[in-house]
DNA sequence: CTCGCTAGATTAACACCGTTAACCAACCGA
DNA sequence: TCGGTTGGTTAACGGTGTTAATCTAGCGAG
């Protein structure tokens, strides 16, 4: 037989020549820039084309981004296996930003514009640490409590990640969003994340100093 | 004579009424919603009218953005009567938080998203603190400085106060963003906002206790 | 007073956009 | 060989920002 097969395949190649003709338009241009007319001439078929393989131009780029994001997730993974927590929770932060500029239309897309993605549309699975970035951030806070890093009124382990993730994603989605303006002098977006997680960090372990 | 003030008060009205059309849009439903045809409909003109009086429509959204962000610079300066440095920092941190989460869509569009304003159309005058924000931050950091506020070894005050826009930043607009997915189950943003700030303020004045 | 100029406004149109309806042609199983 | 399904097309709809051409009312000058 074998026919049916080929009908999948060539179906499966239209569908990857889309995403790639997209992701080619996105990544350095943007959403915006991301036309289904622009899609159909790379891939020399018509715009109307699309919408057999995808359900409309948000789900083309939606697959896209989750296909990318899975790249944040293994880095994370990787950076799991250190000891120290407090370790973990500095290179994590780091690793975001550097995802984060080195994917600036992706990062854009998912953290920076607000969400009309319906909720079910996305493949990642939520709370699953391998593929939930914030499940694992909340994971890592958990053990970090866990083994005494924190002072002792830092307990709630969503406070911390949720203020951890604020600090990252506000380094990096600054720079992403005004880094090419000259208004402001800008320090390298590496040197300031670290700055910021180790001053953060650092005050999370210390009892307070800050006059009440 | 009078006829000429007469043209020009009637040519300011229309103006304002322009404005105002745009701000109700804009204010509610953000930059995309905004329409020129929509705005034409409300003050019962033309669409075209508008180009007699703005450039385009991103010069319309731009004047108000630029009028209703010196709301933001009132209230830092009102802050800038607090005594205490650090204490300075805190509030004007707040308030930034503050005004971002009562002005999301004015917050998106100038730090949100890429810029594509041309340099000199925004009316607000750089380094002046009065009407430039990131001067008054960088200001109050010199003064903390200066007032030994600091660890000896934070001494740049241009990182100081990247740092700290991108905390509060980070809050900001990561609950403009995403605030209202479940994805996450969120802690208040101004919670949130106190606590990174208190972290990363005691982080910077206290010796590091971070392993190296 | 009348002519011509100018500033303000209008209508029509252009070039896009995402998306849908209607149609068509090739292939598969019966 | 026939009929239905699948994948593709063309044409169109309603929307966007913007521009060109046009009209008109009011002003200053001759």
């Amino acid at each position: 037989m074998g026919t049916k097969e080929r009908r999948e395949r060539e179906r499966g190649e239209l569908r990857a020549r889309i995403l790639d003709a997209a992701r080619e338009l996105f990544a350095e241009l943007g959403y915006e820039a991301v036309t289904m007319r622009k899609i159909a001439e790379r891939i020399e078929y018509s715009p109307t084309a699309i919408y057999i393989h995808f359900k409309d131009k948000r789900a083309v780029i939606q697959e896209l981004c989750d296909h990318d994001f899975l790249i944040l997730a293994k880095k994370l993974q990787r950076i799991s296996r250190l000891e120290e927590p407090l370790e973990r929770l500095r290179a994590a932060g780091l690793a975001y930003v550097d995802f984060a500029l080195e994917h600036p239309n992706h990062y854009r897309l998912m953290f920076m514009q607000g969400h009309p993605v319906e909720e079910s549309e996305s493949e990642i699975r939520k709370g699953n640490p391998e593929e939930d970035a914030y499940a694992f951030l909340h994971g890592t806070i958990l053990q970090a409590i866990a083994a005494g890093c924190f002072r002792a009124e830092v307990a709630d382990a969503d406070l911390v990640a949720q203020a951890l993730w604020a600090a990252v994603h506000g380094v990096a989605s600054l720079h992403i969003a005004l880094g090419t303006d000259d208004w402001v002098t800008w320090k390298p977006a590496k040197k300031t994340a670290k700055f910021l997680i180790d001053a953060m960090l650092s005050g999370l372990s210390q009892p307070k100093a800050v006059k009440e």
